[in-house]
DNA sequence: GTCGATGATTAGAC
DNA sequence: GTCTAATCATCGAC
């Protein structure tokens, strides 16, 4: 929503030297932009007191239910915004007319000219124009702590979807020396699991993350996807390989020759993850800030034994 | 209420 | 632009 930005941006913008006039004005413009004042009918003074049934504005205008505290709170914040400013403006009202009457009983004692007069109401006006920002801005400052809690959608986040998640698992796992979808695939692979390409993207950024730090932990999963989808083990990891270098995902994942059993998935995994592309390799995406195969030696209960070359040895150069 | 899982965001490197 | 790594914040099981 970009009207909380523009909260951010005109508080920022507020600079001691700006004069108080045009600080208020932008205040007032602020608030209005809240749905917290209408706009001002006649100059000066804010917004119209008892304004509270202003319609809000901004992305909580919507109807949506989640906004319905937003909304009352919202609601609470205008009153007392309205309140206060009520009294302000009655404080003002009320020193102004003693302010007046005192200079005119001074006028029976001295002359008091039209403009001293003027210039001590202007004074005055001033000075609650002064707590009338004040006021303006705490209640700006309120609005938007009440905004960032409860309609900053941000960090909001829903699991994926059981069928998303195997589409993106069953990538991955057939994926494993180059868990890298290209454009392409990440396309197919969010039109399958019914999301978007930027989820795919964070779902592997954080799959990519999390597997490698903890690879152990992700052995049952391996073993779900790649037994239950009979990986092409020449899929792995294999130097000019088609599937790994393809960039569309879909061969992957139901290839037509099934294992006899998960952990000689991993066996030969293991055995593939250790073989060296070739200088140039085929289609390795973006590989070279994070060297996936040098940290993908796959779960470590695999058996080592018979591991010909070593899986880290020379996965990784 | 606690805690692990997980999607999203961020900073920094490239 | 993509990537990693760290972190945040929420979800959901217990």
């Amino acid at each position: 929503c970009p009207r909380l930005s523009y909260l951010v941006v005109s508080i920022r913008g507020i600079q001691d030297d700006d004069p108080p006039d045009a600080q208020l004005l932008r205040l007032g413009d602020m608030l209005l932009a809240e749905g917290v004042c209408r706009p001002e009918k006649t100059g000066r003074g804010g917004a119209v007191a008892g304004a509270g049934t202003a319609t809000p504005g901004g992305c909580p205008n919507d109807n949506s239910i989640e906004h319905s505290d937003y909304r009352a709170r919202l609601s609470q914040i205008r009153q007392i915004y309205h309140s206060e400013l009520e009294k302000y403006e009655q404080a003002c009202r009320e020193f102004t007319t003693h302010v007046t009457n005192l200079l005119q009983e001074q006028s029976k004692m001295r002359p008091v000219s039209p403009e001293e007069i003027e210039r001590m109401v202007g004074a005055i006006h001033g000075k609650f124009g002064a707590i009338q920002m004040q006021l303006k801005q705490s209640t700006c400052e309120a609005v938007m702590m009440l905004r960032s809690r409860l309609l900053d959608a941000r960090r909001k986040r829903q699991n994926f979807s059981k069928q998303a998640t195997e589409v993106l698992n069953e990538y991955f796992y057939s994926h494993l020396s180059n868990p890298y979808p290209s454009e392409e695939a990440k396309e197919e692979l969010a039109r399958k699991g019914g999301i978007t390409i930027s989820q795919v993207s964070n779902w592997f950024g954080n799959k990519r993350i999390r597997y490698k730090k903890n690879m152990g932990k992700f052995q049952e999963e391996f073993i779900i996807y790649t037994g239950k989808t009979a990986v092409d083990t020449n899929e792995v990891g294999v130097p000019g390989n088609h599937t790994s270098c393809l960039s569309t995902p879909s061969s992957g994942s139901s290839g037509p020759f099934p294992l006899p059993s998960a952990g000689d998935a991993f066996l030969t995994l293991r055995t593939l993850a250790s073989l060296q592309p070739p200088p140039g390799g085929c289609c390795l995406q973006s590989q070279a800030q994070g060297s996936w195969q040098g940290a993908t030696p796959l779960p470590a209960t695999a058996p080592p034994a018979g591991d010909p070359g070593g899986i880290n040895s020379n996965a990784a150069n």
